[in-house]
DNA sequence: CCTATCATGTAATCCGTTACATGATTAT
DNA sequence: ATAATCATGTAACGGATTACATGATAGG
């Protein structure tokens, strides 16, 4: 029953495990890919570890099958339930961060020259674009309907992203050179 | 000289460094605060840290005020130079990260009630919406010339992100309850 | 059969974050 | 004068990432 701050981490974990019912780290792995993982990545070896420090805390039980395979099963608790619904429902205000690293160098644009920013511009606006058709195509096997179901939220708010992104760096690429650098 | 790897952490002070000409921690805190950190947090501790460790593998130098202060200037060496321009030029494809809270919560929606959705929703749609504000107000108080530059840009996607979160949890917010739940 | 890839972890490192701390300015 | 905020760090912890490792399964 350590105490431990839950992170986001944590947070995705419980969470899962409460939509499965129970799910082996590998389930948590495969979930974590297909949806909230192409937006915000959670590397496989915390989804091994992590849940070793939820049942450290209380918050989830291990059941390891007994025959067969001897897979470690984890549960969630009724204290880890408690702290899920807790952090759901919880009107916290935590900040959003954007890592683009595309937009980081372009913060340090100036230290390129003209063609050099063109060369970024382009590069990003390709790399955002065949980012935006993954996720287009991950949208798409999904079935339809379920497509506005809440849990994919955050895929199609990647893909907004993405879109968004499109149009931002095209229209650096095509920005015109300020007037004052026109004769240099 | 040690090897280590660079973060985007080394590329921002390096970044920083290089467009001052040569900056103090302190410096870069400020700097950091007012553009990029809005949308890509820097805790100041990094920027005080970070600028030891890019000394010790030569990409920087140290210049200690002899009079007045003592202020721990740093400035950027040939070799932290051509690693920065390596970096800006280079086609790498990184991947973005947006972590957004509110999106994991979302995430698990389902095992909301559909109030506990609505609050959710309603409660990122203000968040989002006062973000916003808060960074047009800071565009807004950069001379309307240089909204343009690139060098905002990574403040301007800001913008474009939040504007997109508004609609996005606007639209949840409204979304009618699925038809199968109509009569419970 | 052999080779990829899947499935499943562990270990070590290190960066990022939080917390603590304190002298110097500035405002009241 | 005193309180508040600015300016400037340091220390410690721990979570996130990388690298390593290996048996099982499936495809060719």
């Amino acid at each position: 029953m350590a105490e431990l701050r839950l992170t986001p981490t944590s947070h995705l974990v419980l969470g899962l495990i409460a939509l499965a019912g129970r799910a082996t780290p590998y389930d948590l792995k495969r979930a974590v890919a297909e949806r909230v993982g192409q937006v915000w990545s959670f590397p496989h070896a915390q989804l091994y570890t992590e849940p070793v420090r939820l049942v450290s805390a209380g918050l989830l039980r291990e059941e390891r099958e007994s025959g067969g395979r001897h897979r470690r099963y984890f549960v969630i608790t009724s204290e880890g339930k408690a702290a899920l619904m807790k952090w759901l429902s919880e009107p916290r205000s935590e900040t959003v961060e954007i890592r683009d690293p595309g937009l980081l160098r372009l913060f340090f644009s100036d230290l390129l020259d003209r063609r050099g920013l063109q060369t970024l511009a382009a590069a990003q606006q390709r790399a955002h674009q065949k980012r935006l058709e993954a996720l287009e195509s991950l949208a798409r096997s999904t079935a339809p309907q379920l497509y506005r179901e809440p849990s994919l939220g955050p895929l199609r708010m990647g893909l907004l992203y993405e879109k968004a992104a499109v149009d931002f760096w095209r229209d650096i690429a095509a920005a015109k050179p300020p007037a004052k650098s026109r004769k240099h």
